[in-house]
DNA sequence: GCCATCGTTGTAAACGCTTACACCAAACCC
DNA sequence: GGGTTTGGTGTAAGCGTTTACAACGATGGC
């Protein structure tokens, strides 16, 4: 990286933090036209009680000034930001990002903004997130995942907080979540692999520090799938790796490299699945001849991979868009839903088939 | 999707928006305390000034109520909110993303948050967005590429606002930008694939409406490599498509839908370059050998592509965090270098090979 | 012992806005 | 035509901080 000083020196136009004339003020804005702050208070919150006349006069004052409302002085006195807080363990995950963006997107439309935090998949640390939003006195929180630091829930509630969960969704919860039920998800994804008739199945995993109740929930749904079956998960078959393409093709070597591999490998990310499936092509594996595999999220390159391939679809934007739904509305204090489930679709395309005969051991 | 109103009803713990103890303030803790609120007031912003003796007061007086400062009320009479804002076309596009990410990332260590804002490509939003993060009261805000709606940047200068454009490098340039410069970096790759023997060259390019100064500055890049070599781009070798790697693979046709197509296709990310390189496999054309084709981002993904995307790097999480440090700077009143250029390396990987001997046409 | 100095603490005036309340015509009702 | 509404407007009291300034006791120099 080159770095260079611009011959304008370090200042220039922008100079000094104040040039002169101070930014113009409610106050300055009634005395141009003429008025009292409390109507050019009107004008901007219910326009329709003033008078066309005066209308007009505040108009050409506001624009003569450029004046433009402090949000500080008006949440001060109002007690309301127009603020929600996201908190969302990293955007490097596509899926995460969509689900910003669309939350977002929606509470612009309401005139609202966001403030996001990253946790990292950390607890401790979202947990930290949380209490700095919380100060920056946001009127609604969206966290990822149910289970959060202890007495972090609590203390929304206590702080009186509108909160909601994402990304996930347990009929029992006792607080607000919008999302899918990730142990079912998978759950699903495992039935529809052990009906194709596998029995030896293996489980990439990500999130790791066991922070993680999606990743857990989805593991959880592969072992209850299994059990059905009168099938175990032995621990040899699931393997935990950080988020990637690369430790995606790590994690399937380490699978395959032993006598005998499973036929089927779910992940519980598209990254790790793509990861998998061009290792299989480097390796000269078929898929899904020889071996099935599937992902999660269903990403928007997965349909494109060769084999397309089979996964879990997580209705990202969605979520995002319902959580700003919900906090919008209990902000207003209208009613709405505690809690949301979204069904997780699987999206079945090629890399999925029934597991090749019996042949004794791994090819050569 | 199905919805289902939880059996607690749409309200119960989180209740009432007022509880019946209101939030502590700072006159409370200094009344628990014993001591005047200026007391507790330096007791955040400068302990050492308190004698150890109030300071544990007030210390312990803070845990009992968990008293949380107000940030609205101390935005409003420092008249800086600790916030910066970002419009960013999107998120959609991952290394905008990684922008985002890192600069959120380098603003928590110092204390700050942002305010996100989306652009859509299109200026006009921008300035709309711009203009509501102002009125939040940030203290400074990055936006992406150099070029914005008339009177915008006038009106930051304006009303002092620091600022910074990103994903952009002109040397030129009166304001503040860190980046690359985008056609400085698009020709060192024609260069390269020039260099390699090729004459006929085609470019997908995203970010439609010419609204977009990076797309056309890469483009302008290409242009520039071609004319030093006597070369010209003719209109119909240059596609303009959305965002997606669908949309690659429909660019990549229409282009080898000719009878005489380019021998190398350059793309203006990699999204367009790994459907080109998809839709390679499927019809079974060869790259490199029969044609050649490059990316732009280098994503984690292109580095898999079978054989491996060769890209221009584009260092996103080193611009959001360098702009985070700049904006710090500024209101700091630290010197900071007012246009920072940051390297756009090549990285050469296996999808760019000199061109097939002359062969008259397609192959069938 | 007196005065200047220093370190701590308190008092109170902003900061820019919203809004309850008062006020005043003009319009309306019998 | 007097009382009552009604709609439009202004007055002024906060909202929860920070901070200039004043006040004070202790310290130290002479």
């Amino acid at each position: 990286m080159t770095d260079r000083e611009s011959a304008h020196g370090e200042d220039g136009a922008q100079g000094g933090r104040h040039p002169g004339h101070r930014r113009p003020t409610l106050a300055d804005v009634a005395e141009v036209a003429g008025v009292s702050t409390a109507t050019v208070s009107r004008f901007f919150s219910s326009p329709e009680a003033v008078s066309p006349a005066l209308r007009g006069r505040v108009g050409s004052a506001v624009k003569e000034l450029e004046y433009v409302p402090d949000a500080s002085a008006r949440a001060l006195v109002t007690g309301r930001t127009n603020t929600l807080g996201f908190v969302v363990p990293t955007l490097d995950v596509a899926p995460f990002a969509a689900g910003v963006q669309a939350f977002q997107s929606r509470l612009a439309a309401a005139d609202y903004t966001s403030l996001m935090a990253y946790s990292n998949y950390d607890l401790a640390e979202e947990a930290r997130q949380v209490r700095a939003l919380i100060a920056r006195g946001v009127d609604g929180i969206v966290m990822v995942g149910i289970e959060h630091a202890p007495g972090l829930t609590e203390f929304l509630v206590e702080r009186n907080v509108p909160f909601v969960n994402t990304w996930v969704f347990e009929p029992a919860s006792e607080h607000p979540c919008i999302g899918f039920d990730n142990s079912e998800a998978m759950r699903k994804m495992a039935r529809y692999v052990l009906d194709m008739g596998h029995r030896d199945i293996a489980i990439i995993v990500g999130g790791l520090d066991d922070e993680n109740d999606r990743a857990r929930g989805r593991i959880e749904g592969l072992r209850r799938a299994m059990a059905e079956r009168g099938l175990a998960l032995p621990p040899e078959r699931v393997v935990e790796r950080r988020y990637g393409v690369t430790d995606g093709r790590d994690a399937f070597r380490q699978l395959m490299a032993v006598t005998s591999p499973p036929t089927a490998i779910l992940c519980t990310s598209d990254v790790y699945a793509i990861g998998a499936l061009l290792e299989c092509h480097r390796m000269g594996i078929g898929v899904p001849e020889e071996i099935s595999i599937t992902g999660f999220d269903d990403l928007e390159i997965s349909r494109h991979m060769n084999p397309p391939l089979t996964a879990v679809n997580v209705p990202a934007a969605e979520m995002g868009r319902l959580a700003a739904e919900y906090l919008l509305a209990r902000i207003a204090d209208q009613p709405a839903a505690h809690l949301t489930e979204l069904d997780s679709v699987l999206s079945i395309r090629g890399t999925v088939a029934p597991p090749p005969a019996r042949s004794g051991g791994p090819l050569p």
